[in-house]
DNA sequence: TTAAAAATTTAGTCATACCTAAATTTTTTT
DNA sequence: AAAAAAATTTAGGTATGACTAAATTTTTAA
């Protein structure tokens, strides 16, 4: 049984691999939890000894394969309850992320299976983001990033990279969401910036913009 | 802001007052939240520092208007959740208990106050205990326990006093729950046991047992 | 009303999870 | 290949919330 914080740490550990190869650093750790470095290697202490991490002095962390199984079974929670939060509570898709990490902790098995048969077996959450199964598996799309689809073909919003609030209200604003079908009109040369149909309005977006939305060609 | 600790002491406390007078007993309370008397001590200290409780040494604490505020958020939430546990995730009433003790303590105005849309602003949970409303006023009956229900006269089961998953199953078992309609056919002078009509059955109780259930005539 | 029992508090520890400051190791730059 | 910079760890400290054992106060009983 975890701790609140250990649990914190793993799932930041995963979310850190995911985005990069080889062993996590002590310092993106650090600035994924807010805390300082110091702290990290305290835990990184602390969870090898529990043997959910292979940590290596100087060389950060890599999870083991029940460190992998802890971080995902919170990411589980982590993803029906933002589903709940939208489909059920009347929450915005920036509004669940502070509420879902306070929920992701929850310990009772049969809470987060009942949850899932509530919701009828979501595969995405409500920022494209997959659900992990009972068995802990979840399907990936193979999505692209909106700035490497090609001029004049169409895509569907699967997902965001950047889940803050102010990016997910300004998509909002755009009448962009997870499902909007989205087509490149032309690629401004100058600025990399792009304009786009997004689904019955044609509008202009920065490269930074794009490059945070996943779309499915 | 309180702590998770804090938030079970004063839920602790506010129980505490609400089934005896006066002020409430340092024992009494580790009893309840199964630490030792002096972590009760350090803790009564703390809630006296916040304002949450008056304490004078050696003669027990009793809530501030702060404290039972804050108390009756908590049960409000525990209560709410109970109910949705029961109505749309197939727990039964003997289950929810230690889930709802988790949930309790997520913090988020918003998400109490959906939920409590979201069921249909329910007055009172699984067991029968009333839901405080968002300005954390509660509407309880007059109900009075079985032992007291005069001999023949009927009245409803609107509650029990002994929550433990061991009684509430008990009453399963029995086919008597919240709604059910009650009758005392028969008073046995001897061992002061009962026997009942529960809906269509006819059944014998135990003095012990009838005196955990609340009924409303 | 005093002695015994029970309740409560104090004093001193412990684990968790954080911190700062200093030391050490690794990486990068010159 | 050194020197400088960056990253990481160690050492020592803090607050929280628990504990045990001893001291104190209150309550009960003789």
């Amino acid at each position: 049984m975890q701790t609140l914080s250990t649990e914190d740490y793993l799932k930041a550990i995963y979310h850190v691999s995911q985005s990069s190869s080889g062993a996590v650093a002590t310092t993106s750790i650090a600035k994924q939890i807010g805390a300082k470095p110091s702290s990290v290697t305290d835990m990184f202490k602390k969870l090898s000894d529990q043997n959910l991490v292979k940590y290596q002095k100087y060389q950060g962390v890599s999870l083991t394969n029940e460190g992998v199984k802890t971080a995902l079974r919170i990411i589980r929670k982590h993803r029906l309850w933002e589903s709940f939060l939208v489909s059920h509570l009347n929450f915005n898709w920036d509004e669940v992320h502070q509420v879902a990490e306070q929920l992701e902790h929850i310990q009772s098995e049969k809470l987060t299976n009942e949850l899932e048969r509530f919701l009828d077996y979501p595969t995405h959450d409500p920022h494209g983001d997959p659900i992990p199964n009972r068995a802990l598996f979840m399907k990936t799309y193979n999505k692209i990033l909106l700035t490497e689809l090609p001029v004049n073909k169409e895509g569907v919003c699967v997902g965001v990279r950047d889940n803050s609030s102010g990016f997910l209200r300004y998509l909002d604003r755009r009448q962009i969401g997870i499902g909007t079908l989205l087509q490149v009109l032309h690629r401004e040369d100058f600025d990399e910036s792009l304009h786009i149909q997004a689904g019955k309005s044609t509008l202009m977006i920065t490269k930074k913009t794009a490059e945070n939305i996943y779309v499915k060609p």
